[in-house]
DNA sequence: AATATTCCCGTTTTT
DNA sequence: CGGGAATATT
C-alpha cells in the first residue's frame, strides 16, 4: 500500500538484515528464532507498527506477550511509533478474560464471573476433596490442583479426564476434578487455566465466533512462543486457521515453563505446522559482553537435542564472569551487598543492578543484608501484595458485590470485620440454602426470613445491611468504588486500630487505592469488574517500577525478558540450581535441561557484569546443610570466568557438629555429595534410595568404578571441599 | 465465639 | 523457618 512512506522508512532504520526481514514479512506464517539480547522486542514492535502502516490497521493486530508489564511497554512503544490506537496487546490470560466477558453468553458463563486466585483455587479444591468424602491429608490439595491444572492446560475437561483415567488414583483425581468443576460453576468462577481452556474450547465449537475473530485479527503476533501450552497453541492456531498470518517469536533455549504445561514442541514444530513458514534467526547479541555470552553459551551447549544457534556478539569481552564461593548464605548476601556498595561508589545506579534466585526463600537473607547495608531494593512480588489479608478482604467484598454467587468471597467476608457470626451460624445458613435451593448470598441478605437463626439473625442482618451499603459502589469507577467499600464494609475502622507490629494494613489499603487510581488514569473507561480482573491477572514483575533507585530482586523465572547491566545469581548449588527435591524425582534429563535453560536465561539477562555465587553451607527451612556446588558452574568455559573463594579457611574443617547435626549424618547427603572410599578413592553420589528401609547410595568414582552402597555399612566417608583441596 | 497457643507440615518456579 | 490448622483457654 505504501502509504505514509517516510515514517514507514523510519521503521526500518538501524535494523540488521534478518531483523529487517522479520519486520517487513507481510502475509503468511513467520517464525522468529531469537537468541537472548538479539533485539527481538524491537523487531516485534517495529513489525507491529509496520503492519499497521502498510497492510493492516492497528485494530486488526493482536499481539500476545508473556506478562502485563511486557504488554504495557510494547503498547507504549508501538503507540510512540505513531500508528494509531486500537491494537490489542495483552497476555493470553488477559485476552481470554476479556473475550469471555464479551462473549459470556456464547461461552455459557456469567458476565461477572470471578477469576480465582491461587489461594481461592486451593480453597475450592479442598472443598471438592471434602465433598468427595476424602481427606485433604491423603489427597493434598496442592497435588490435586496440579493434576487438574495439567489436565486443563492439555484441554482435558472432567469428562475427557474421566475417560482417560487409568487406575484408582486417576479415578479419584477424576472425581475431585468433577466436583471442583461443579463448585466453580456454582460459584460462577474460573481459574487461570479455565480462561485459556474455555476460549480454546469456544473457538473450536463456535465457528461463527471463530470466523468473526479471525476476520477481526488479521495479524497475530505471539511472543515467548516456546512457553505456550496446548490451550494457548490451539487459540493461536484457531485464530489464524485460514489466514495463517501468525508470527511466533521465541527461543527454545529459553523454555522454562514445561512444569506448567508449556510444550517446547510448539515452537520446534512450527515449520511442520506451517510448511510455507518463513524462518528468521536472530543470533547476534547486542546485550551482553563477550565473556558473559560465551559462558552462557558454554552452559547451554550441554543440552542435547536442541536447535543449535550460533550466538555471537561484537561487544567487547568485558570482565570475566565471577564465580563466587561463600561460606554461608548470609555471607553470600553480605558479600553481594558489599559488592553493590562498591559498584555504587564506582558510579553505578542501583536501578542497574539485579539479584536472581531460584526460590523465593532465598530472598530473605538478601533483604536483610541489603537493609543492613542501607541499600534500597525492590522485590518483584506483585502477587504477594494482593495475597495480604487486608487486600484480599477488600477484594472479596468487591467480588461478592459484582458476583453474589462467589461463595469463597462471601465466606471470607461474612465475619470480617468480626460481626459475631461464627462457624455454627454459617453451617446452619449453608444447610438452609441447600434445602431451600437458594443461593447462600440470597439467604444471608434476606431480611425477612432469618428467624431460623435465632439470636444470630440480627448479626447476619448487620452483614446484609453492610452489603446494601456497599452496593452503590457497583456503579462507580474503580477508585471511588474501592474507597466506598473500604469505608462501608467496616474494614477501614477495623484496620485503623489493628496497626500492631511492623505490618501496616491501613497503609496497604491506601496503596491499593492508589493502584486503582493509577489504573483508572490509564484506562478512564475501566469498570470495577475490569479492575478486579486486572488485579487477578497480575504477575510478579508487573509490580516492578523503573527509576526507583533500587536494586531489583526476583526469581529466575520472573527475570525472563528483562535485562540489567549488573546481575548476581545466588544459590548455584546442587539441588537448588538445578533444583530438585531430595526424595522423589529420579534424575530426569528433561528436568535438568529445563533447569539449565533457566540458568541460561538468568545469565543472559546480564549486560556488563555477572556474578554467580554459591554457599558451602546453606540454611533452608530452618536447617543448615553442607552443599555441593552446582554442576552448572563446572560447565562454564574457563577462559571466560574467574573463580573467587571467599570461604573462611578451616571455618568448618573440624569434625565438630554443625548446628547440632553431625556433618556426616546421612540425612544430609544429597545427590552430588562427594565421598571417599578406601579402595576406589573419590566419588560422587548419583542416586540415593532405600533398600528395605535402609539408605543406599549409588556412587560413581573418579577411577570409573560405580556401585551401590548401604550407607550405614559401607566405608564411605563424606568429603567436604576443603578436604579435596580444589 | 473469639483469641491464644501449639504443633505439624511442606519444601520450586507462575499466568 | 513460617504459615495454617487444630487445640486450649477465656
Amino acid at each position: 500500500m505504501g502509504r505514509n512512506d517516510s515514517s514507514t522508512e523510519a521503521l526500518l532504520e538501524n535494523l540488521t538484515e534478518p531483523q529487517r526481514a522479520a519486520v517487513t514479512h507481510a502475509e503468511g506464517p513467520l517464525l522468529v528464532l531469537a537468541g537472548p539480547g538479539s533485539g527481538k522486542t524491537r523487531v516485534i514492535t517495529r513489525r507491529a507498527a509496520y503492519l499497521a502502516k502498510t497492510v493492516a490497521s492497528a485494530h486488526q493486530i493482536l499481539a500476545i506477550t508473556f506478562t502485563n508489564k511486557a504488554a504495557r511497554e510494547m503498547g507504549e512503544r508501538i503507540e510512540s511509533l505513531d500508528v494509531g490506537a486500537g491494537m490489542t496487546v495483552a497476555t493470553f490470560h488477559a485476552f481470554c478474560a476479556r473475550l469471555l466477558r464479551i462473549h459470556h453468553d456464547r461461552a455459557g458463563i456469567a458476565r461477572n464471573f470471578t477469576i480465582l486466585d491461587r489461594d481461592d483455587r486451593r480453597k475450592v479444591v479442598k472443598e471438592a476433596i471434602e465433598l468427595c468424602d476424602l481427606s485433604p491429608t491423603n489427597y493434598p490439595p496442592a497435588r490435586m490442583e496440579q493434576r487438574i491444572g495439567q489436565a486443563k492446560n492439555d484441554m482435558q475437561g472432567p469428562v475427557a479426564y474421566a475417560e482417560s483415567a487409568f487406575g484408582p488414583n486417576d479415578e479419584t483425581v477424576s472425581r475431585i476434578y468433577t466436583a471442583y468443576e461443579e463448585l466453580l460453576t456454582e460459584y460462577q468462577s474460573l481459574d487461570f487455566d479455565d480462561l485459556l481452556m474455555r476460549v480454546a474450547d469456544l473457538l473450536q465449537k463456535d465457528e461463527e465466533l471463530r470466523t468473526q475473530l479471525e476476520a477481526k485479527y488479521r495479524f497475530i503476533l505471539i511472543d515467548e512462543y516456546q512457553d505456550t501450552n496446548r490451550a494457548q497453541y490451539l487459540i493461536a492456531h484457531l485464530l489464524a486457521r485460514d489466514h495463517h498470518n501468525i508470527c511466533a517469536t521465541g527461543d527454545p533455549d529459553q523454555s522454562i515453563y514445561a512444569w506448567r504445561g508449556a510444550d517446547i514442541r510448539n515452537i520446534l514444530s512450527f515449520e511442520t505446522d506451517h510448511p510455507n513458514a518463513k524462518v528468521v534467526r536472530l543470533e547476534q547479541n547486542y546485550r551482553s559482553t563477550g565473556h558473559i555470552l560465551a559462558a552462557a553459551d558454554g552452559l547451554i551447549a550441554e543440552n542435547i537435542g536442541r536447535k543449535e544457534k550460533a550466538l555471537w556478539t561484537e561487544n567487547e569481552d568485558g570482565a570475566p564472569v565471577r564465580i563466587l564461593e561463600c561460606e554461608s548464605g548470609t555471607d553470600e548476601a553480605r558479600l553481594i551487598a558489599e559488592d553493590i556498595v562498591a559498584q555504587q561508589s564506582a558510579g553505578l545506579g542501583l536501578d542497574e543492578i539485579a539479584v536472581f534466585y531460584r526460590v523465593n526463600a532465598l530472598s530473605r537473607a538478601l533483604e536483610e543484608a541489603l537493609r543492613a547495608a542501607g541499600i534500597r531494593y525492590q522485590i518483584a512480588r506483585g502477587v504477594e501484595f494482593y495475597g495480604r489479608k487486608e487486600i484480599k478482604d477488600v477484594l472479596a467484598y468487591l467480588r461478592l458485590m459484582v458476583n453474589p454467587a462467589d461463595r469463597v468471597s462471601l465466606l471470607r467476608v461474612i465475619n470480617t470485620p468480626a460481626r459475631g457470626i461464627g462457624a455454627t451460624t454459617v453451617r446452619r445458613m449453608i444447610a438452609h440454602a441447600e434445602s431451600s435451593g437458594e443461593r447462600l448470598f440470597d439467604v444471608v441478605t434476606d431480611e425477612r426470613d432469618l428467624s431460623f437463626l435465632g439470636r444470630s439473625a440480627s448479626k447476619v442482618r448487620a452483614f446484609g445491611a453492610a452489603m446494601r451499603d456497599i452496593a452503590p459502589a457497583m456503579e462507580m469507577s474503580p477508585r471511588p468504588a474501592l474507597e466506598h467499600v473500604i469505608d462501608h464494609s467496616g474494614l477501614r475502622a477495623m484496620y485503623n486500630k489493628a496497626s500492631v507490629g511492623d505490618e501496616d494494613p491501613a497503609a496497604n489499603l491506601n496503596e491499593l487505592i492508589s493502584a486503582a487510581a493509577d489504573h483508572q488514569s490509564r484506562f478512564p473507561d475501566a469498570t470495577i469488574v475490569d479492575w478486579l480482573e486486572q488485579t487477578a491477572l497480575l504477575s510478579d514483575v508487573d509490580a516492578l517500577r523503573e527509576g526507583e533507585g533500587a536494586v531489583t530482586l526476583m526469581t529466575l523465572h520472573a527475570a525472563k525478558g528483562l535485562e540489567f547491566p549488573v546481575v548476581y545469581m545466588v544459590g548455584l548449588e546442587e539441588g537448588l540450581l538445578p533444583f530438585f527435591r531430595s526424595d522423589e524425582e529420579r534424575p530426569d534429563s528433561g528436568h535438568i535441561e529445563e533447569e539449565r535453560r533457566l540458568c541460561f536465561v538468568g545469565m543472559t539477562r546480564a549486560m556488563k557484569k555477572l556474578t554467580m555465587s554459591s554457599a558451602r553451607y546453606r540454611m533452608l527451612r530452618g536447617q543448615t546443610k553442607r552443599t555441593v556446588r552446582s554442576p552448572f558452574l563446572v560447565s562454564l568455559p574457563d577462559h571466560c570466568v574467574e573463580r573467587d573463594s571467599q570461604c573462611a579457611v578451616g571455618a568448618h574443617s573440624g569434625p565438630g557438629p554443625i548446628e547440632g547435626k553431625l556433618p556426616h549424618d546421612i540425612e544430609e547427603w544429597g545427590i552430588g555429595t562427594l565421598v571417599r572410599h578406601p579402595t576406589n578413592g573419590l566419588g560422587q553420589v548419583l542416586h540415593l534410595g532405600k533398600i528395605s528401609g535402609r539408605p543406599k547410595a549409588d556412587v560413581k568414582f573418579e577411577n570409573g568404578h560405580r556401585g551401590v552402597y548401604m550407607l550405614e555399612f559401607a566405608e564411605l566417608q563424606r568429603v567436604d571441599f576443603d578436604e579435596v583441596g580444589d
